[in-house]
DNA sequence: ATAATTTCTTATCATACATCAATGCAGGGC
DNA sequence: GCCCTGCATTGATGTATGATAAGAAATTAT
């Protein structure tokens, strides 16, 4: 379980989205740094700019922010998805971040600064392009969030929730959960009681 | 009202993302071709594949579709607001689309096809760096009507409506709007009531 | 192991919004 | 002009979910 491998799985992960050549590769390697959170880490406060993106390679991550003195979780993030995290609207507009991010479990994850980001953008088209392709997926994927919350019922959100994250039920205290649901732990509870009944 | 001040209201437009150079403007505008939409006309229809993106210099374009026999509108677009308007899901993930575009006024855009803009981004690395910050925009966008389907109560969302859509009201028919908003027309018609009273 | 804390469930009540149904209103075609 | 048709409003009623509170279960600390 070297670091070798943790890169190499960034990279099989950026190649979903575009060819990725060994030259552009080891440039983003070199920008790479890794580092350990335990469980409970801060990775990003409220307040503050979050200047680096990580790649997660293993553990959990969370998003959430405080809204009537209550928490609302953005979204989750574990390692099997082999995805980015970070507060996405402080990175990309360079604004002090109105969401923390914390990790759920012990993790691992890849940093690239903003400022690396940038010199990658510039010195290689490619990377560019990879970075377009992946901003147009996740504007894609937060328009599919959109219609679920307009428009399915709670229960049918969490029958996709159960599909987004498999395992997340049994992983995660289940308010954080409720929250992302837009909806309350006692709702939750119900919905889960009423999936069981009709389980059997 | 020639041809030409259409383009130049396009190009401070994309200004507002990333300096554009003369020689990169000039790629992008060789590639556009104006086009003049009636009241009601279709610009993608659902099952169809949206080939192209249009930047709507006048008129109001309303993109939506069907679920459980409902219209459900995703976004307006009008012209002040100087944006492109097409199924994006479709255009970006190059699948047939689930969405139907029309126009509630007369309209004018410019079209830009896909193969044209891919074309664009090969050629310069600028117009490929544009795409980057319009698709990462239009992510926090997205990432904030989440935020408020999620926990703003209706008549919030009313109310932010107004501020995006300035006069709207005054234009489209309300169920249009109340789709919008996630709400029934009859809802939507309650809600202005209490607005209306709160007025005085 | 025991206590302390957090998390999960259950119950009751309140409320926002949906649904259903009826009426009023305006624009387009004859 | 008049009728049609679609849209907006209003009222009565239903339902899903929120708010609050309290107890059970699980996790963490001592």
């Amino acid at each position: 379980m070297g670091s070798g491998s943790s890169f190499e799985k960034m990279r099989q992960s950026l190649q979903q989205f575009a060819a990725l050549g060994e030259s552009d590769w080891l440039l983003i390697k070199q920008q790479l740094e890794p580092r350990s959170f335990k469980k409970g880490d801060l990775f990003v406060k409220e307040g503050q700019l979050c200047t680096s993106i990580g790649f997660l390679n293993s553990g959990i991550a969370r998003v959430y922010y405080l809204a009537d003195g209550k928490e609302i979780t953005s979204y989750f993030n574990a390692g099997n998805r082999n995805m980015f995290v970070c507060s996405f609207s402080s990175f990309l507009s360079r604004k002090p971040s109105f969401e923390n991010v914390h990790f759920l479990e012990d993790s691992e994850l890849l940093l690239l600064s903003y400022n690396g980001l940038q010199e990658l953008y510039e010195k290689s088209p490619a990377i560019q392009k990879l970075g377009r392709l992946m901003a147009e997926y996740n504007y894609v994927l937060s328009m599919e969030r959109i219609y679920s919350l307009q428009h399915l019922p709670a229960i049918e959100r969490y029958h996709a929730m159960l599909k987004t994250y498999p395992g997340l039920m049994n992983q995660v205290p289940h308010h954080y959960i409720a929250s992302y649901l837009g909806i309350t732990p006692e709702s939750l509870s119900r919905i889960r009681k009423e999936a069981a009944r009709k389980e059997k």
